[in-house]
RNA sequence: GCGCCCGUAGCUCAGUUGGAUAGAGCAGCAGAUUUCUAAUCUGCGGGCCGCAGGUUCGAGUCCUGCCGGGCGUGCCA
């Protein structure tokens, strides 16, 4: 399992431009600007580089897009930008789809997009009920993408969040664009968790608990045995280690304040430095010390505890000892761990179901279990693995440590089980691709793997690890619950739900006449909670860290999922409210007039989706389509304060602002689709 | 020690492969409600984008050094 990423993915411009779906606005543009790049200046001047200089102009004034690619031109030609500029737009054929060009400051070549191009692309967009005019991708990429991930020895927590609402997300917005998906959930059903927890069923199972419950019971087990193991570790070897390290570094502060002083004044500033950074060491080892001696006391106080971890003295490698049997294949090991590993499933499929989240396949780490034997023979037969303290070592050019895929003991790990996969999937499925979304933690993990591969033979395929941030609470702190386990993710989402409940039912509660049903606001708060979860996840940067606050992810106002929902909610009351079906008005061959800025702002926002799904595709990155829904919200609440839709002053201004409304609550309700989150039709 | 990531408004966070005057939400202040759902909208104040150099016509964004924080670093996943 992967649950427990830090550098940024890197940007394949080459893969970019086979990414990219069919010919969205801005693809057009560059396009054209491409063509008149060629004439001005031949094509051996990085032509696709430059038309890709064509961009979202931050402005209204400037335009919905600028060109900026005159200025690096006129570099290279030697000439002045605007008269590389000028000569561009007299080359420039965009007279469909542009006004006039305009060259502003050192050479900007703005582009405002003609009314009469707007309303005809919506206009297009219009009876095409589910894509709303986006064309699938012209060179559909076969995508693999590994998410979620859990362990199955214990329950889904809080790390799982990010991993599985953002791996879903980038599984459909990938399909939507037109590539072929393969969701694979990697599930960590092989490793020495279940050693653990055979091992406490040896010892400490009991038959009836189980028969009643057999998840708590299992995890009982796991917490208990994890807990008798780490007692011996800390007393056995994190304890004197820290003992250690604290007399190193007390000599390390000595020696450094009886050095003399140097003379020079630089280098006195260094050195004080280098006693305080010593000095700040020197406490850190010895908090750590009293932590793990604290820890140790408390376990020892621990009447039931203590006599356990007593009789127990070689647990740490008993359990190893169990896996290592489960691996070899002992029949008692392998009847236990067939028994306890549907119900682990099924309890995780009860989360699956509650976030809406599936999956292709769920090939866990037993799957490979047969191959594992195999790659490690493959990997020594072509030289790459070698045999170093007794395991068996993969050494990677740049990398101090080596990539061990087998033990001393003869056991394999998940780098082993991680090879399998990809051979696996490479001989099935033959991706272009393959995404794994995993935290930051694991990255060094991810670049041996992938080196590995790559030297294996897996060279023609692209290995990404979506690496995303720590989910922290509010302390800055990892998020944990007051005892400092982890959160479990059941109960986080009962809370999110119960939460919402509260807010629904006390906005509804002001109305002077409730719109709501009791049955209505749970379904609404469902929707509402989890939804707040998963946006909060996604609207931000995955490779930064984020709080985790209920209060922000519920709130009304902001980059929230309420507040999405909220405005889809709104858009759609219009047509009950006016009686009329979406339907029946979009084969009534109404059509769309742009009239007041608001209408055209919104327009362009509604065609501009598709641009933000490339954007999601090209870097991964989900936080791209939440910004720009939140931005289409925000154009929709300026076209609804200033533009009236049911009162309008005339029957074909009503129409075709129905039509606008109509659009937006398709792309607010595929967008959110996209996120995984359900929209609701009242709140 | 080495490697990776981060540092943007009082707080939480964006920032479109280097573009024009750095943006949202919250919090603060001032407004809008006989409403198309006010769970809303409009406006104001608030920033040496950690610091110092460098590359560039142009740097929050790229390079170097420093400061501060997080994570990782041979038999867990």
């Amino acid at each position: 399992m992967r649950f427990l990423c830090a550098f940024a993915p890197l940007r394949e411009s080459f893969h970019l431009t086979a990414k990219v779906s069919r010919m969205n606005i801005l693809a057009e543009l560059r396009a054209r600007v491409a063509a008149a790049l060629v004439e001005v200046a031949g094509a051996e001047q990085g032509v696709a580089e430059l038309a890709a200089m064509v961009l979202p102009s931050q402005d209204a004034k400037f335009g919905e897009y600028q060109a900026n690619c005159a200025m690096p031109l006129g570099k290279r030609l030697g000439k002045p930008p605007r008269e590389v500029a000028t000569a561009l737009v007299e080359k420039l054929n965009v007279a469909d789809l542009c006004e006039t060009p305009e060259i502003a400051g050192p050479g900007f070549i703005n582009l405002r997009l003609k009314d009469a191009f707007i309303t005809a692309k919506l206009q297009a967009a219009l009876p095409d009920v589910d894509r709303i005019g986006i064309a699938p991708v012209a060179t559909p990429r076969t995508y693999v993408v590994d998410y979620s991930s859990p362990n199955v020895a214990k329950p889904m927590h809080v790390g799982h969040i990010r991993s599985t609402v953002i791996g879903d997300a980038l599984c459909s917005v990938l399909k939507f664009v037109g590539h072929r998906t393969i969701s694979d959930n990697h599930i960590g059903d092989w490793g020495t968790q279940f050693g653990m927890i055979i091992y406490g069923w040896k010892h400490f199972g009991d038959e009836a608990a189980f028969a009643k419950a057999p998840v708590p019971e299992l995890t009982r087990l796991y917490r208990l045995v994890n807990t008798l193991v780490e007692y011996h570790a800390v007393r056995d070897e994190a304890l004197p280690a820290a003992a250690t390290k604290v007399g190193e570094q007390e000599s390390r502060v000595s020696q450094l304040e009886l050095a003399p002083t140097p003379a020079d004044p630089a280098e006195q500033k260094k050195h004080a430095k280098r006693i305080s950074q010593a000095q700040g060491q020197l406490a850190d080892a010895r908090r750590e010390y009293k932590e793990l001696e604290a820890k140790l006391t408390e376990f020892e106080g621990d009447s039931k505890l203590k006599p356990l971890a007593d009789a127990h003295p070689t647990i740490g490698q008993a359990v190893l000892a169990e896996t290592a049997a489960l691996h070899a294949g002992d029949a008692t090991n392998r009847a236990l761990w067939e028994r306890f590993l549907p119900p682990c499933l099924a309890e995780i499929e009860e989360t699956y179901k509650r976030l809406g989240v599936t999956f292709d396949h769920a090939f866990g780490e037993s799957f490979y279990e047969d191959d594992l034997a195999g790659v490690v023979e493959d990997l020594k037969k072509k030289g790459l693995a070698k045999p170093s303290d007794g395991a068996m070592c993969v050494f990677l050019a740049g990398q101090d440590a080596p990539f061990i895929v087998q033990k001393k003991d003869g056991a394999f790990l998940y780098a082993t089980t991680d090879l399998a996969t990809i051979a696996y999937r490479m001989r099935e499925w033959k991706p272009d691709a393959m995404l794994y979304v995993v935290d930051h933690r694991q990255s060094f993990h991810f670049d041996s793997l992938f080196a590995t591969a790559r030297l294996w033979g897996f060279d023609n395929v692209e290995f990404q690890h979506v690496s995303f941030g720590t989910v922290l609470g509010d302390d800055g702190k990892p998020f944990k619950t007051r005892s400092g386990s982890s959160v479990g993710l059941s109960g986080l989402l009962d809370e999110a739900v119960e939460r919402a409940l509260a807010i629904v039912s006390a906005n509804d509660d002001t109305r002077p006449e409730p719109m709501l049903s009791t049955d209505e606001r749970q379904i609404v708060a469902e929707r509402v909670g989890i939804g707040a979860i998963k946006y909060a996840d996604l609207a931000h940067n995955r490779t930064s860290d984020y709080k985790f606050s209920y209060d922000k992810m519920l709130a009304m106002t902001g980059n929230t999922a309420a507040y999405m929902q909220y405005s889809y909610a709104r858009v759609s009351s219009i047509f009950g409210k006016g009686g009329v079906d979406p339907a029946q008005l979009r084969a009534s061959g109404a059509t769309i007039t742009l009239d007041h800025p608001a209408e055209r702002a919104l327009g362009v926002a509604i065609l501009q989706f598709s641009e933000a799904l490339d954007r999601v595709v090209g870097d991964y990155r989900p936080n791209y389509l939440t910004d720009y829904l939140y931005e289409l919200a925000g154009k929709y609440s300026s076209f609804f304060e200033n533009c009236p839709v049911l009162k309008a002053e005339n029957e074909s201004l009503r129409k075709s602002r129905l039509l606008l409304c109509d659009l937006t609550a398709r792309t607010l309700a595929r967008g959110l689709d996209l996120l995984g989150i359900e929209v609701v039709e009242r709140m």
